[in-house]
DNA sequence: TATAATTTGTCCGTATGTATA
DNA sequence: TTATACATACGGACAAATTAT
């Protein structure tokens, strides 16, 4: 059973993104919404909430809540960052499994994974397409006391949507640490680019809702293709 | 008068920062929070949020709010983004304004920054040098209608913070598009690097509380000293 | 293993303040 | 100035997850 207020963002954002709003660019007012949806005020505000930090609206006080404008296209937003699937709908997304063992932990990934030395590891390497173009290589390890059960088939398609199909591993937090450096010959080749070339690199932690790390990866992004999206608020 | 949540999170904040909860990285409970602070629950939640969204603690449900451990040093984080100055408070931070006009808005920057063409714009050329060793070099514009006075004096600081201490002027909402490039021979003299060294790029669109865009920039990142940090909810 | 206590999450109602139109 | 619409703040009640007993 979900939240109120998830399922009402949920079906807010659904009519956003179908362009019911497109001639205003703006939501009904909140007592509209309290009426259409017969839900309360605090109901509303949460709802509300979850939008602005997607980035998918704007509210102005004494004005009303206005869509966001956003320019760039093909970018991955980082707020709702959930795997390649989910951030490009409508585009055919490939993956080549490159590499797929279990290792133990050494002291090394013990410590970021904050698990104790010697605890069983997914160890994963992926490349991923984007519309038959390479997109980023995946150096992926999964805490396989968190994650007991992969196989190819789940591979192949979106790790996270399988991990999180199970209700008691709900998505927490991911913490991701974005720069740029130059490409080694090894990812190069694999991207179709020139030892040397720049890329684009994420590293990644991913925490369960309950704060455990089960997931830490390195993400060697193509860089003529990648774009990151960070829509901030201060309000 | 600040909101009184707000407040209430600044000065937990504080206390975090300080080390005051170090020991068992655990924050007060709420109801604790409420007597502490002597205001409501509501109150106590919202400040809990600023402060959720910032990236500062996670808090799980019939356990308590718990610090989040964050492990890169040096990062920017993209979540309380209010310029160098800030992001690094111990360091020295320096600053060449290698130019500075007046120009009018043509057709692709009016549209960029959403206003009319001829608009006055202040252009603005700046080398950041953190402990000395160039940082980021910013292309900038700042739509003179909104940010009327400008000087030599203000382009050496911070030109957020000067543009916010006006109460009129709260700063709203920050668009980044961040990607990775080959830097050209300009850039790349002025960071002491060499041309064809990757760069790590961020593209901005800085709004007011009022949603009008104020400032459009880009940021040319030296790859050596400068990684992002991005730290996502799913809660 | 089962129960109770603790702690955060969700939801409701109401009142007042503040910015915009 | 007045009305509109979002922002802040207070109160209470119950649900859900974790921890202690």
């Amino acid at each position: 059973m979900q939240a109120k207020y998830k399922t009402v963002a949920d079906d807010i954002e659904k009519q956003v993104l179908s362009g019911l709003f497109s001639d205003t660019r703006k939501l009904p007012t909140e007592d509209e919404l309290i009426e259409i949806y017969a839900v309360s005020r605090n109901t509303i505000r949460n709802a509300i909430d979850v939008l602005v930090r997607k980035g998918i609206i704007i509210p102005i006080q004494g004005s009303g809540m206005f869509l966001r404008s956003l320019f760039s296209d093909d970018c991955v937003n980082l707020e709702n960052f959930l795997g390649l699937t989910k951030a490009f709908p409508n585009k055919k997304i490939g993956t080549k499994v490159l590499e797929f063992k279990e290792i133990e932990a050494d002291e090394k990934l013990a410590y970021i994974m904050q698990c104790d030395v010697g605890t069983p590891i997914h160890y994963i390497e992926r490349l991923r397409l984007v519309d038959n173009v390479p997109y980023v290589i995946e150096y992926s390890y999964y805490n396989k006391l968190l994650v007991p059960y992969l196989n190819m088939e789940i591979l192949r398609g979106s790790i996270y949507a399988f991990i999180t199909s199970d209700p008691k591993k709900q998505l927490g937090y991911v913490d991701r640490v974005i720069r740029a450096d130059v490409l080694n010959q090894h990812d190069a080749e694999i991207l179709g680019l020139k030892a040397g070339d720049p890329t684009l690199i994420s590293e990644n932690r991913a925490m369960l809702k309950s704060g455990v790390i089960f997931d830490y990866s390195i993400d060697i992004h193509n860089y003529k293709n990648t774009k990151f999206l960070k829509l901030s608020n201060f309000t």
